[in-house]
DNA sequence: ACTTGGATTTCTGTATACAATTTCATTGCG
DNA sequence: CGCAATGAAATTGTATACAGAAATCCAAGT
């Protein structure tokens, strides 16, 4: 449990939002959450109003907190700005790389090898988290690698589609390779290219996420 | 006042840290709040949360929340996303610029004229917040408009020590002159460039802006 | 069957109470 | 004179109480 009981609550109802078992649109209780969670209400409101911040849920005041509905658009927009960002990190890392961050990502990028290789759809998942984490670092930029960061969280129930996609597995990881090559070469243009593209909202891709998103 | 008390200190408070009344490192004891705006600690502890979230303040278990003292190293990084967020913005609404936008654009860069040529730099200092919302807008994309006023309030100290710099006011006003031009004429790569380099941290300008910062 | 009005219940917003921890000052010792 | 220990005061974290707004329910009327 963490240092205090709201940001533990804090956590709870983040990971349950972003697990899928509060789902969008649901309406959360500050009573019926105070009871599952075994504490009174004023911490309750505490996490909730720490989310709503963020953006995770929505508080509407005098009335219940609901889990936001991202409609796909919005979605859309973030991925657009995500691969930005990325595009970022990697040309900077591109640029300022040194020997830890490059044995980082090397290393990184070997579990993604392992898990691909397995066809371990959900090792994978984690992995390329690692992989990404790994390229911000290398950015040098704390505040990019936070903002990157937090956008990647949450976007990780879309990415999770994004991921079921045929053969997106391999695909991602040969992506992975190349992207690797121009960190370690220096070329800071081309890492910023591959990894905007590697986000991929491009063409057909995003469409198809889009679609995925209506069908859930 | 706003629907409740608790979003209403919110914004009482920000535009307190915004404003420089309450210094970065200032202890923000709750209970003096309280006495301050006349309620009690529980909608005071409600506001500090929020501002916790956006990373405004600092909140310590068991420990006063203190107003956050950005390094210089991390202001250089906001100001680097930034830019990079500001090219997007501008890259976009080249593509997509529509007839409202567009007045839009030409009517706040009007204002600015006007103040700039009055040398009135904090009526400039306005109208420049409201040029660059209307690129924003202009995007057509809200989420990276938020972010990007997200980003613009929370450097706002930081931007006004910029504007004092010598001769900064008529070279900001020349620089947004090149700026509609490329993004009225729909260059999305030039508008991009333009952008980035206004926002302004490449070389010696960012140099300056560092030394004010150290000599607060 | 569907709507409308009002009573009733539920839930949120704020205040207050109390326990636990930190902070600060004072005292005692090296 | 400096430093550690001790105790009091101040401050935070959580629970609870209560008032007021919103949601719900039910009955009567169209």
């Amino acid at each position: 449990m963490s240092e205090n009981v709201g940001r533990w609550l804090r956590d709870e109802i983040e990971n349950a939002i972003l697990s899928n078992e509060f789902r969008p649109g649901t309406r959360l209780d500050e009573m019926v959450l105070a009871n599952r969670f075994g504490v009174s209400r004023t911490p309750v409101r505490e996490a909730l109003i720490q989310l709503g911040a963020i953006g995770l849920i929505e508080i509407r005041p005098r009335r219940s907190a609901v889990v936001v509905d991202l409609p796909p658009r919005r979605v859309y927009e973030m991925f657009e700005v995500m691969a930005e960002l990325e595009g970022l990190a990697g040309s900077l890392a591109a640029r300022r790389l040194d020997d830890d961050s490059r044995k980082a990502i090397a290393s990184a990028h070997d579990r993604c090898e392992r898990s691909a290789g397995a066809g371990d759809s959900d090792a994978y998942y984690y992995d390329n988290e690692e992989f990404h984490k790994a390229i911000y670092a290398a950015s040098r930029s704390d505040y990019l690698a936070e903002q990157c960061a937090q956008l990647h969280r949450r976007l990780r129930p879309y990415r999770r589609l994004q991921l079921r996609v045929h053969n997106r597995l391999s695909t991602s990881f040969s992506e992975h390779r190349a992207i690797i090559e121009a960190i370690f070469a220096g070329d800071s243009e081309t890492a910023r290219k591959l990894l905007q593209a590697h986000v991929g909202i491009q063409g057909e891709r995003f469409s198809d996420l889009v679609a995925s998103i209506a069908a859930r």
